[in-house]
DNA sequence: CTAGGGTTAG
């Protein structure tokens, strides 16, 4: 790629003085006679009936390839063929018969030429021909940009500019509204408001063309207030003008307002288009709005777009974010002709189904599904590309499945798609989650380009293996590297601390956070905060911090204190707790058999039976204790005392001798009454075949000697099986992943990452 | 000129 001036990108192009040699060119006066070259070419060539030899494309193409001579007019069907069709092989033979002929040197064919081959996408041979004009005209110059925008080399589309500038030759409004597009693939607001200010200075502002690139320029840069003032402007809106601003509005998670804009549209009577329809569906997904998609669909067939690709893929995206996948799947193997998209929208919504799923079992199968979606795009034919990575390392992650995601980095590298900020991201946080600190950093410490998300995800990675010094390096890093730190950047620095006891430190960056970088905090933040008392036992700090926190708690804080309260034996202030939890009547089972195990504990038998009946009024799911365990491409799951398993029977047998054996390293087996479904009543089951016990022993019989074993638990593990573990990778000297419902645990030699949360457990 | 698919915490 040519290496470009960095002013230009900077925005700091000399507009004033190169626009100030033709000021005339932007008077609105002149507005009607900047006429595109399509246009021009269009009514002459082939909608002409003006023109009495209008060309039939095949005549003419086949009068071509017998090396016939023609006029050079009938050239233009035949290439606008090419372009409909996006055929730059097709463009090179008509290319070569237009050289044999001579014909290059007409203006009117080459300045063609340059725009076939910018549409087709191909680069190279585009600025060849450009390079070898005749002469250049604005006509010229936009076609390039325009195809050097298309094939996402913004930057260069923008020196393109500056060298036009320089040549002489004045932009039209059309030109404005390329470079104003390259602006928002750069994401460069700067030179997009010199452009800006040159628009009004010349009073074109309200051009549809320039208005709509600007409406997405602002959008793209984060400001949607802007963007809508730009709509706003322009005096003759067209289905452009309506789509780009529904789009910006999704684009700013602003959904409602969106589909508002959709309505007003309706109402002023102009006609949705694909585009439109499509940029609503996102809209649907976005809020969840399964009602609202079924109508745009309707709509959609009634416009006749029934058989349109990409509505297809949103209508499928929707039903997937809605859950429904035997409809996606439907739909899925109903479409005759899919696309990359097609895949990538099924994969994407498993990751989707995978993170909203209400109990483990489900987003397991999701998530395998997922898997097995990728095998086949992979033998399809497709290629993978940035977006089917990012969405299948996060699969791999969920499933904690190191082997697959160990492939598929491999995959990233050799297709060079690992070189994409979000994909390099993604396959740091799938090592992350895979227990894998070491090559989650090396990850990290390779991508040449890091996004705030990456620094983020890294942060995270090093406070869930307890690694807080690393953490808050990192964090400095980022910082004197120039990155802002957002929210969840202060809640994994937070958590960092949190686990590590550093009241002093949270605390301030708990004033850093609001101080210099303006930040509200949210719950998320104060979870932290009281956690970290709750550790340290410090109960009546973590309570004070309950009373005076703005925004109130909800039940995920209170929770944290009654477990805390539990665990360090103040039942007055747990009990207190509870009450607080049950008059939120929270949905959520696990935090009901904690207060549950509470009661128990104490004994408190009217109580328990209280908590039950609120379960079963509340129609609350019950837990399913259940672990896996990937080893190489297969999966292996779980239940507790399950002996359905074909190795049951000696998996159990070696759980039992595993027990033995660690007692003699001094772990007792807590006689806790540890409830984890609340269906089983009576069994307050015996913890030494809680699932992850199961997984683990497996694990062990069918790994090689010094391999890491990792396992993911669909519920929060509890205090016993954790120590047992503890012993267990003394025992074996073995690595020992557990991921859980809520956290990462990396045993090494008797202890754990997650610092046995400090009596939460 | 406008559309469909991607990454972060708790």
């Amino acid at each position: 790629m040519a290496s470009l001036p960095s002013v230009a990108v900077n925005g700091n192009l000399q507009l004033d003085q190169e626009f100030r040699k033709h000021p005339t060119s932007f008077l609105p006066s002149e507005r009607s006679t900047n006429v595109s070259y399509q246009k021009s070419h269009t009514v002459i060539n082939l909608n002409g009936s003006s023109e009495p030899k209008s060309l039939d494309f095949r005549e003419a193409l086949s009068m071509i390839r017998e090396g016939e001579n023609v006029e050079s007019t009938y050239y233009a069907p035949v290439l606008q063929e090419c372009i409909d069709k996006n055929s730059a092989s097709e463009a090179k033979i008509v290319h070569a018969h237009i050289i044999k002929t001579g014909t290059h040197q007409d203006l009117f064919v080459s300045t063609f030429l340059v725009n076939v081959y910018a549409k087709c996408g191909n680069m190279e041979i585009a600025r060849k021909v450009f390079d070898n004009l005749p002469k250049r005209n604005v006509i010229s110059w936009t076609s390039l940009m325009t195809g050097y925008v298309h094939s996402s080399q913004p930057e260069v589309a923008i020196h393109v500019f500056q060298e036009m500038l320089e040549a002489g030759a004045y932009p039209t409004n059309y030109t404005l509204g390329i470079v104003l597009n390259a602006c928002s693939s750069l994401q460069s607001v700067n030179l997009g408001k010199q452009l800006h200010a040159y628009s009004i200075k010349y009073q074109i502002d309200f051009d549809t063309s320039i208005g709509n690139s600007l409406c997405s320029l602002y959008s793209k840069c984060g400001s949607l207030e802007s963007a809508v003032k730009a709509f706003k402007k322009i005096e003759e809106k067209n289905v452009i003008s309506w789509t780009a601003t529904i789009t910006a509005c999704g684009d700013n998670g602003e959904a409602v307002r969106g589909l508002k804009f959709f309505t007003e549209m309706l109402s002023e009577g102009i006609e949705p288009n694909e585009y439109t329809l499509t940029s609503v569906l996102s809209l649907c997904c976005l809020m969840l709005s399964l009602d609202v998609g079924t109508q745009v669909h309707s709509l959609s067939i009634k416009l006749g777009y029934e058989l349109n690709l990409p509505i297809r893929n949103s209508i499928m995206y929707l039903y997937l974010k809605c859950g429904l996948i035997n409809e996606a799947r439907e739909l899925f193997n109903g479409m005759g002709a899919i696309s990359l998209v097609t895949w990538n929208a099924m994969i994407a919504g498993h990751a989707q189904i995978m993170d909203l799923a209400e109990d483990d079992l489900s987003a397991y199968q999701s998530g395998t599904e997922a898997l097995n979606i990728f095998l086949k795009l992979n033998r399809s034919g497709l290629k993978p590309d940035l977006f089917t990575f990012s969405s299948i390392l996060t699969i791999c992650s969920g499933l904690v499945a190191l082997h697959q995601g160990e492939q598929i980095h491999a995959q990233t590298i050799k297709s060079g798609f690992l070189s994409d900020r979000v994909v390099g991201t993604a396959l740091v946080n799938m090592y992350n989650k895979c227990g894998s600190i070491e090559k989650a950093s090396k990850a990290f410490v390779e991508m040449s380009t890091r996004t705030l998300i990456s620094w983020t995800t890294m942060i995270a990675g090093f406070a869930q293996h307890g690694k807080t010094q690393q953490a808050l390096q990192l964090f400095e890093d980022m910082r004197i590297a120039g990155v802002r730190p957002n929210q969840i950047t202060f809640v994994s620095v937070l958590s960092a601390c949190s686990q590590a006891g550093m009241v002093n430190e949270a605390l301030g960056f708990f004033e850093m956070m609001k101080k210099d970088y303006r930040i509200k905090p949210v719950l998320d933040h104060f979870a932290c905060l009281i956690d970290m008392y709750v550790r340290l036992g410090r109960l009546e700090e973590a309570f004070a911090l309950v009373k005076k926190m703005d925004p109130a708690p909800n039940e995920f804080i209170w929770s944290i204190l009654v477990a805390g309260c539990r665990s360090h034996g103040n039942l007055e202030l747990g009990f207190y707790a509870a009450e607080k939890l049950l008059e939120l009547k929270p949905k959520d089972t696990e935090t009901y058999v904690f207060l549950l195990n509470m009661y128990l504990s104490a004994g408190r038998w009217k109580d328990v039976s209280k908590v039950r009946k609120i379960m079963k009024e509340e129609k609350l799911g019950k837990l399913r204790d259940w672990s896996w365990i990937s080893i190489k491409d297969k999966v292996f799951s779980f239940k507790p005392n399950d002996k359905s398993h074909p190795y049951s029977a000696d998996t159990h047998k070696f759980v039992e001798s595993l027990i033995d054996q660690v007692k003699s390293l001094g772990y007792e087996s807590l006689e806790s009454l540890e409830v984890t479904d609340e269906d089983e009543e009576q069994t307050l089951s015996y913890t030494a075949y809680h699932s992850e016990r199961l997984a683990i022993a497996f694990g062990l019989l069918n790994t090689p000697n010094a391999a890491p074993i990792r396992v993911v638990k669909s519920l929060i593990m509890c205090r016993d099986c954790h120590n047992f573990v503890k012993f267990l990778s003394t025992l074996t000297g073995r690595e020992i992943v557990i991921r859980d419902s809520k956290r990462l645990h990396k045993f090494v030699n008797g202890t754990c990452s997650c610092g046995d949360f400090g009596g939460r457990l």
